[in-house]
DNA sequence: CGTCTATTTGAATGTACTCAAAAGCGGTGG
DNA sequence: CCACCGCTTTTGAGTACATTCAAATAGACG
């Protein structure tokens, strides 16, 4: 039983990787050699300010939410994360420096992650995942660029509407109070935004 | 006379991509193979929303601002690109799909181009750029994430003094129109902002 | 030098925030 | 499985940040 469940969490981030890449039965092998498996419960950290950013995850299991708080202690969310997606604070990942963002469990999840011994070794054993990840970030730049443009261009209105309309799984799973942080606006302005939409 | 200026617009290219990866003189001119060089005088564009997006760009010389107009005619910049800088629409260029951004020169420029056809070749020709590339990316993501939260994040006084930090270069050269484009701000109230900055 | 565009200044307006308090809902322990 | 406690959401009044529109001044390029 704990082996099906086991081999599902690593199908999963095969399927993922497999959108880019091929991978032989070795490959697979030595790969899942470099991962380790982790649970969070809800409300727990992977990750908190302040401590070194040692690993990336892949989310297999439940919702995380990646954010920081600003000077004045508001919290501002980076991005949510849930099955088959990657996070982690890639820029401090990248240095070994201590983490700016906390990543916090919004429900009961799994994580594969990744160390960044191991994700620097990873390039040297198997270089296809150079393509890998050109690719995945490649798609991510893509979606960021967005978000910074939409983040000084449009209203807390048109950025409300194009997340309902990006993220329709997510209205139903996430609250409001943590939208709202995504969003970059209070959450007693989104609960006006939201009574004004629904008169429309 | 002209070759010599020719050989340090490669210069500075190759010193770029020496940053992350190695290149032996037979790959150098293999990919100068795939380039093409392009001047563009000033207030002339590199690329109009609506034409396919099909070069990615690499600024040998002057500057170049990538901007996209809203529903209403307001003009949003998304980046500023001067020497030593890769840009161009790379969500359409992935997809070789009418560009949402125009691409115009500030200054009399020039850039090495690189088409769709060539940037697909280039990674079976020589499978480093993955690397190179999947550097590029994931520093590029870096900078756009803290964007993006910057922008939901920020007020438009904290924006501007970041902005100066960040680019005091750009300062002396570009106008404060566009900087307040960049910004997301109208050139009025970055005015204002400027005023009460400097009486501090 | 002249023209066109950028910048400054000010008044009126709109968008989003802060603070406070009430109502609603959901997870946890019993 | 239910009831309670704590957190989330709603509602409202007052305020701050940023925009719009208009007009005057300054500055840059051909």
């Amino acid at each position: 039983m704990t082996k099906i469940e086991t081999q599902s969490s690593y199908d999963l981030i095969f399927k993922n990787i497999n959108r880019f890449i091929d991978l032989n039965q070795e490959e697979k092998n030595l790969y899942i050699s470099l991962l380790e498996e982790r649970k969070i419960k809800r409300n727990d950290f992977l990750l908190k300010q302040g401590e070194i950013a040692k690993y990336e995850y892949f989310v297999t299991k439940g919702c995380l939410k990646v954010y920081r708080l600003d000077n004045k202690g508001s919290e501002h969310i980076s991005m949510f994360a849930i099955e088959d997606w990657w996070t982690g604070d890639m820029s401090k990942f990248l240095t070994q420096q201590p983490a700016i963002y906390y990543i916090q469990a919004l429900e009961h999840s799994a994580v594969l992650q990744i160390s960044k011994d191991n994700f620097d070794l990873l390039f040297d054993l198997i270089p296809k995942f150079e393509r890998f990840y050109r690719i995945l970030y490649q798609r991510s730049l893509v979606t960021y660029i967005q978000r910074a443009n939409h983040g000084i261009a449009l209203t807390a209105e048109e950025r409300y509407l194009n997340f309902v309309k990006k993220y329709p799984a997510l209205l139903n799973r996430i609250s409001q109070k943590n939208i709202a942080a995504y969003l970059g606006i209070t959450p007693e302005f989104l609960s006006v935004l939201r009574k004004k939409l629904a008169q429309m």
